[in-house]
DNA sequence: GTAGGGTCTGTAGTAACTACAGACTCAAGA
DNA sequence: TCTTGAGTCTGTAGTTACTACAGACCCTAC
């Protein structure tokens, strides 16, 4: 009894239910690859199973951790070889977490500017506004270059 | 001789050079209404004064501190009336800033996931990964709702 | 006159989705 | 059985904010 099989089997929408994600970005994954084909019933509807659950929810989270759609083309590719190494994902991983921190420091240099500008503004019915100086005025914040 | 006037007349791509952007952004903007059209010469070219040099420089710093297009929309609405107050633009601003410490709170919350997960990490020529297993566990992270 | 570089317009591509439309399928209800 | 409404299919297009390319025209130096 206990060597019963239950397999999976859904479809696109509650495939999409079940990952929390949208039916449509799973056929989008699949378009770009990163997501195998999967069977079909007779009607031609996709039918998936544990395999793509598993699969997707690789892609959601790595998507949710900000890897770009190659990024995560890049690690599933070390998965599927079989071998995948420690070492080579967590140098993936570092590189990931640095633009991170990257982006991170950028809007803090953006959210400084804003702060600065808004708690000097007096916020009343004036015409005069810094945040509209410094929108008018030459280039006063830096920006990593992309 | 202090009455004479120098108006600006440059083309696109000097204007471009002039305020550190692409050209092609510059007919981008026109098109997307941000930019009025301006004079051509006779030869279609678009010729550009002050005004359009110093609106370009606006739009360009409000991208800059990472507001959207229609948000600058808003503000050069504002500044268009010829009757904006502070008060106005410090709402929109503030708006705006909140906007950027949620994406600030997100990468954070991301940074900590991928430090955690990395410092985890062997970095050995081992199959086995946090990472991986990260990325292979259900949902872990949360990120602010879109 | 020629050549090379600049400007024009229009269109398409990028990244990562998301939505829509017409055609086909399915299942419940009359 | 027929109808209806919802679901799935494929293909295409739209979103945001750019960026690039192509063919046609313009400009200037040689």
């Amino acid at each position: 009894m206990s060597d019963r099989i239950v397999t999976t089997s859904v479809q696109r929408a509650e495939l999409a239910k079940r990952t929390g994600s949208n039916l449509e970005t799973v056929r989008y994954y699949e378009k770009a690859g990163l997501m195998p084909e999967p069977q079909r019933n007779r009607s031609g509807y996709r039918i998936y199973g544990d395999y793509h659950i598993r699969r997707l929810r690789f892609i959601l989270r790595a998507r949710e951790l900000g890897f770009t759609l190659e990024e995560v083309r890049g690690l599933l590719a070390l998965v599927d070889g079989g071998h995948q190494t420690c070492a080579e994902v967590q140098a993936r991983t570092e590189r990931h977490l640095a633009d991170v921190r990257a982006k991170i420091a950028d809007l803090k240099r953006i959210e400084r500017v804003l702060a600065k500008t808004t708690s000097a503004c007096s916020g009343l019915d004036v015409p005069d506004c810094p945040i509209l100086e410094t929108l008018n005025s030459e280039r006063t914040i830096r920006r990593r270059a992309k």
